[in-house]
DNA sequence: ATCAGGTCACCAATGCGT
DNA sequence: AACGCATTGGTGACCTGA
């Protein structure tokens, strides 16, 4: 029996999310209706004398981090231009804050001076700021904070914007877009980092990276008829419960203890001190991510990424831990008595399973645990070190052998099945056609891809009635004519990956057979058509046309991959309570986060990047990409219903039921939003793509390739909005402004997965976990090696 | 001819009784 | 513990109809 898995305890919530700096910034943010005193030390968005707006903080090196962190240093500027006065950012302003109560470390003594005393002096000063704001918190009544300021500022500020602002008004057309443009990118770029500094090492410019958020956010408030807010829905809606972010993040940071305080503070203040500061990783990075990275280094249809993550995999040593335990929910659902011909429930007994299906039987003595090796080919690009070697492993089960064989005696005699001899396809144009599930003869197209009988119906009736497979191993499983019934999970995924489809029709495949050569026709509907354009470096053609042309194969790529719409097979006799919608909840996302990660692979140019970057760079926006598809899935319902999965549509009232009300009023409104702008599929894939290409700003190691991946994506935004809203040249911007708020949702659930994890009533799967896990390990990796 | 969907022999796994 | 038997449910070759 496999040792039962320790809970891992985490940090609770929000604040695994968030850096002490936004911390700070935003319960000041909270704070400040109670004081209008204005004797604010963190940064915020202020006016100035003649309508001046600029960003003050606290904090001397903001600017320096700012321009740090804006890839190319534009948005600063850019963002002055917004408000038409461009001396307002002015760097020597910036840090002499005269309301400043406390001398910040920067300010008095500087970086050569004595840095212990910096450091101390900086602590003490972080340390009453707490107390302060502890102090106010208790006095804070359940008031939507925010809502108050943004009306406060809005107040204060509206003439300042109306003066010119948009509809309506002086500004050109032009300018008006140029400035929507301007500010969405800005927001998106904050927003960023905002849930990346949030959730991992911090930097000084998170302070005023989220004020600049709110600022423009609330800017945009006086500017714009649409009056985007910093929440999509309607904040007066919620001030019935007053649990707004501000206040449950300083519940939580309350919670904080002092150790983990100093650390954060010191972290702060060592970051400060290192404008140099690059963004690494520890080398221990990819050994705590063996899901993730199983998944990604797994063999896709182009095969590209496999050699370079084998490689890494060796270098790294990583050994895929054996998966202990999964959660009994997820076999709740195979068949009436949990019987599962084929597919032994891993849960009673693991190293049961079929002995032909496992590459390693020879050692059946020591490994027959499951863990991802023993999938793998020899040939597979999976190394030999994934294969786990656990010596807690018990004994095969020999007795089953009957007439299975043992894959080291593979034989073309062993390899037929006698009883089921198989009538060779005599039709002349499958010929040659392998299934590209299973490599097995194909029999024909169906669902969308060459295929064999086999995975035909095993895709049928996946579609058909309701399934639950869940991979025992770690979602790596090799899919082959010979181990295709090992694993199920890993068969219908496999399915999904090469492009099966329920509504998909062969259409335009007229002449088959033998002029598959002559007719090269542009649209490949397979895997050929991945490898040309996951390279996103075009050959050299003309401009337009090469963009128009990487446009269209951009999105088949996308369409190719798209993901599913999984059934979350939620039991609709219990009754709603959060732990029953919780589990579904927590389960339905394991299982998309599969897909999701298979899904990211078919980004173009995702592949190339390094490994390290990709599962960096999954884990920053899971849960947005998530949500994202939930808000779209949910168009139909306007606002008011949340379509999780086909089989649980959740209406308004049960939202709070999960206890993640506010995260999904906001998913809500983002599909109101998308309902208003017509969001076409095409829109969303490219959503999607931006989103992960979006999701981290910082220097990664394939800095260049992540830059131009995103602008290969956002150029196709522009493409195919001119496509489809050619009248709307806010369009665009519209979008990219509504994934701030996904991107703020998606903070708030995973800090709610967390705790929710914590609490250890509701059983995460390994990847979730490993998901949830990666920032505050991450975190902890940053700062031992930041203080080293 | 092609393909989605149905059919059913076959098989593995399990539980129960002897 | 070993065996036979019944039951359940996945598999895939084959069938059917559009
Ligand atoms: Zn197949
Ligand atoms: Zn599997």
């Amino acid at each position: 029996m496999p040792p039962p898995k320790k809970p891992k305890v985490g940090r609770t919530s929000l604040e695994q999310f968030l850096s002490e700096d936004e911390r700070v910034n935003v319960l000041h943010f909270g704070r400040e209706e109670h004081s209008s005193d204005g004797n604010s030390p963190t940064a915020s968005v202020e006016d100035g004398s003649d309508g001046e707006v600029f960003v003050k903080s606290e904090d001397s090196t903001l600017n320096g981090t700012l321009k740090l962190s804006s890839s190319d240093g534009h948005q600063e500027t850019l963002f002055q231009k917004l408000f038409r006065k461009s001396q307002s950012i002015d760097e020597q302003k910036v840090p002499g804050s005269p309301e400043q109560d406390t001398p910040s470390p920067t300010s008095s003594p500087s970086a050569d001076g004595d840095k212990i005393g910096a450091f101390k002096s900086y602590q003490e000063h972080i340390r009453l700021q707490l107390e302060q704001r502890q102090e106010m918190a208790v006095k804070a009544e359940c008031v939507s904070p925010r809502q108050d300021k943004l009306e406060q500022f809005r107040q204060a500020n509206g003439n300042a914007f109306e003066a010119s602002s948009f509809p309506g008004s002086k500004i050109s057309q032009e300018q008006g877009r140029l400035i929507e443009t301007l500010v969405a990118s800005a927001l998106a770029s904050s927003a960023a980092q905002s849930i990346i500094y949030g959730g991992r090492p911090s930097h000084g410019s998170v302070t005023a990276i989220a004020s600049l958020t709110r600022g423009q956010n609330t800017a945009l408030n006086g500017c714009n008829e649409r009056s985007y807010d910093t929440e999509p829905h309607d904040l007066s809606k919620k001030q019935d419960n007053g649990k707004f972010l501000s206040h449950r993040m300083y519940e939580n940071f309350s919670n904080v203890t002092d150790k983990d305080r100093l650390q954060n503070v010191y972290r702060e203040w060592a970051l400060k001190h290192n404008k140099d500061y690059t963004f690494e990783r520890s080398k221990h990075y990819l050994e705590a991510r063996s899901r993730i990275v199983g998944l990604l280094s797994e063999r896709s249809t182009e095969g590209q990424v496999d050699e370079r993550s084998a490689r890494i995999l060796e270098k790294e040593n990583i050994v895929h831990p054996v998966p202990t335990r999964y959660s009994n929910g997820f076999f709740s659902h195979v068949g009436v008595n949990g019987m599962l011909n084929g597919y032994q429930r891993f849960e009673q007994s693991p190293h049961q399973r079929d002995p032909v299906d496992r590459q390693t039987a020879k050692t059946d003595d020591t490994t027959c645990m499951i863990s991802g090796g023993n999938y793998m080919p020899v040939q597979s690009m999976m190394p030999p070190a994934s294969v786990n070697q656990s010596p807690t492993s018990t004994t095969l089960d020999h007795n089953d052998h009957r007439d299975r064989y043992h894959p080291a005696l593979m034989s073309p005699h062993f390899l037929t099945d006698s009883r089921r001899m198989k009538s060779e396809p005599s039709h002349g144009s499958n010929v040659n056609k392998l299934c590209q599930v299973c490599s097995d003869n194909a029999s024909g197209f169906h669902y969308g891809v060459w295929s064999c009988e086999g995975c035909k119906a095993f895709f049928k009736r996946s579609i058909q009635g309701p399934v639950d497979y869940v991979c025992p191993a770690t979602n790596t499983c090799t899919i082959d004519k010979h181990r295709r019934k090992s694993c199920q999970a890993c068969r219908l995924r496999k399915c999904y990956e090469v492009g099966m489809n329920k509504g998909s029709q062969r259409k335009e495949r007229k002449s088959s057979g033998a002029a598959s050569q002559s007719n090269r026709s542009p649209k490949r509907p397979r895997s050929d058509s991945g490898d040309l354009i996951n390279g996103v470096d075009s050959s050299p053609t003309p401009a337009k046309n090469s963009r128009k042309s990487r446009t269209t194969l951009i999105i088949e790529a996308l369409s190719k991959a798209d993901l599913p719409n999984l059934e979350s097979y939620h039991n609709h006799s219990l009754p709603p309570t959060r732990e029953h919608l919780l589990a579904s909840f927590v389960k339905l996302a394991e299982k998309e986060l599969v897909f999701l990660i298979n899904w990211a692979k078919n980004v173009p140019g995702y592949t190339e990047l390094s490994l390290g970057d990709q599962v960096h760079l999954i884990e920053c926006c899971w849960m947005e990409l998530l949500l994202l598809n939930c808000a779209f899935r949910s168009m139909e319902h306007a606002g008011r219903r949340l379509v999780i999965a086909p089989d649980l549509v959740l209406d308004r009232q049960y939202w709070s039921n999960l206890g993640m009300g506010d995260v999904l009023e906001q998913v809500a409104a983002v599909s109101d939003q998308l309902v208003q702008y017509n969001l076409h599929k095409e829109e969303l894939l490219l959503l999607q793509a931006t989103v992960l290409a979006n999701a981290e700003v910082r220097k990664l190691a394939s800095f260049n390739k992540l830059h131009e991946i995103r602008q290969n994506i956002l150029d196709s935004i522009i493409d195919i909005a001119q496509k489809y809203h050619p009248d709307n040249l806010k369009h665009v911007p519209s979008l990219l402004l509504l994934l701030t708020h996904i991107r703020q949702a998606a903070e708030r659930a995973t800090s709610y997965f967390q705790s929710v994890k914590s609490e250890g009533v509701i059983t995460f799967c390994d990847l979730l976990s490993e998901m949830l896990d990666a920032q505050s390990d991450m975190k902890k990796t940053q700062v031992s090696s930041d203080v080293s």
